[in-house]
DNA sequence: ATCCAGTTCTGAACCAAGTTCAGATAGCAA
DNA sequence: TTGCTATCTGAACTTGGTTCAGAACTGGAT
């Protein structure tokens, strides 16, 4: 009986591509013109068929957020598996954040709406769950690499638990690249490259809770130069060194 | 000629009150449910009346935002007033962030949805650029703050501007909010108290640039100290020691 | 007091786009 | 071939944001 098994195979790709006519949608016109017809026309379909992939077209953004948080999810892992010391690792977690928004500047702009009151109620609870199932591993790494942390002795928590610590960093990588994308916020202060900034935050943090070793937050060429071998060693194939 | 002004004030006045309904309708029914007749309706007037003041609903949501920006600013603008020094106000800084958002929740979720691609380039250009004003200060004021600790000498930025300095404490003090704010994504770790997390993280933060003087961040005594100070010295009249 | 020109208000009508669902079609087994 | 089911279709429906022609009002001039 293999027949239900290719169908649900087509629908899956159906699915798949839906989403993609969706990005390059988005891409063309901006989220704010994506229409449900737009994208069922592109693909040939009835938007009938559309809707019986996504409830509504709150869904449908939701699942392009989900599939993007693979992605990003992706990339950490790469940065889990990077054979280098725990402080490293997440020097790296926040390059790759930066690496990956400033990539795929859609996926930002995407799940900051998807994720919004709004739009989050008006999608499927099982659109939710999904979103949720596939983004938690991405918390879950950088908890990992404070562990490692921990273990190797190049932290000290005191107190903090390893998933608290990951909040103060993902909040700064968050938060920043929100104010990024928020345009017109940070035009008054002129910042050269709010990324590389971000870098320096982080060091920053991290010098803050004593994670061996210390790092110089003002030392641009150590920075640069971890940065370079970031790139090199974690995400050679991508190029990211532009 | 005062009747021209007195009818400038009428119309000012109006859109306070259209604001205000708009503002009770979302707590009652949430954003979601938020519409234009509704608002007008509830205010006795006709919804062309409603669309004198706000070019769409987008533009009306934006103008809440700006509106919470405003109150946002006030609070700021009482920590930068406290006599303290330089670090205590710049911890100030992140107590009152929460402290705002705790006590306006609608705020942020309402300024998460008008700051979204989306609904931002939806509003009306002039809605944008008065949003921008009153928010403009926001950062202003705690770059305010940075600069007083280098003046001070507690703090030695070492090749960062102060603006630079400033979106880092911004971008933990957002993307805490956001995180938290973002139902799903915080649970598998469970947090007892995000906004005394952003306060210890900001200690890191503070430390890691070495703001003098250093404070210890496990010592939670001393961080509960300092909050309590603060809600009495700058916050006492919002009884905000819950 | 009456009239007039300009301004503001009104809400029914308009319209776009998300969503639905009754019927058409296709796939499969008997 | 026939019937049964699952799936697809897209015109019709629905909702709610937006508009605009006419009503009502305002304040000053006669």
């Amino acid at each position: 009986m293999g027949t239900r098994e290719r169908r649900q195979r087509e629908v899956a790709e159906r699915e798949q591509f839906f989403l993609q006519a969706a990005r390059v949608l988005i891409r063309e016109e901006g989220l704010l013109n994506l229409q449900m017809s737009r994208v069922a026309e592109r693909c040939e379909y009835a938007v009938g068929t559309l809707y019986q992939h996504f409830t509504s077209k709150e869904d449908l953004v939701l699942a392009l957020a989900a599939e993007g948080s693979v992605e990003h999810a992706a990339l950490f892992d790469r940065v889990q598996r990077w054979q280098a010391s725990s402080r490293d690792r997440m020097f790296a977690i926040g390059v790759c954040s930066s690496l990956f928004v400033r990539r795929n500047p859609d996926h930002f702009r995407i799940s900051q709406y998807a994720l919004c009151d709004v739009v989050w109620r008006a999608a499927s609870a099982s659109r939710r769950e999904a979103f949720l199932e596939v983004s938690n591993p991405i918390g879950a790494m950088v908890t990992g690499i404070v562990e490692d942390g921990v273990r190797e002795g190049a932290l000290a928590l005191r107190g903090l638990s390893p998933g608290e610590f990951t909040v103060g960093l993902w909040a700064l990588c968050m938060g920043t690249h929100n104010l990024v994308h928020t345009e017109g916020i940070l035009d008054q202060m002129r910042l050269n490259d709010p990324y590389r900034l971000l870098c320096r935050h982080i060091n920053g943090l991290l010098n803050g809770y004593s994670w061996k070793p210390w790092v110089d937050p003002a030392d641009d060429a150590a920075l640069d130069a971890l940065f370079d071998r970031i790139c090199h060693e974690v995400f050679d194939d991508l190029r990211c060194a532009d």
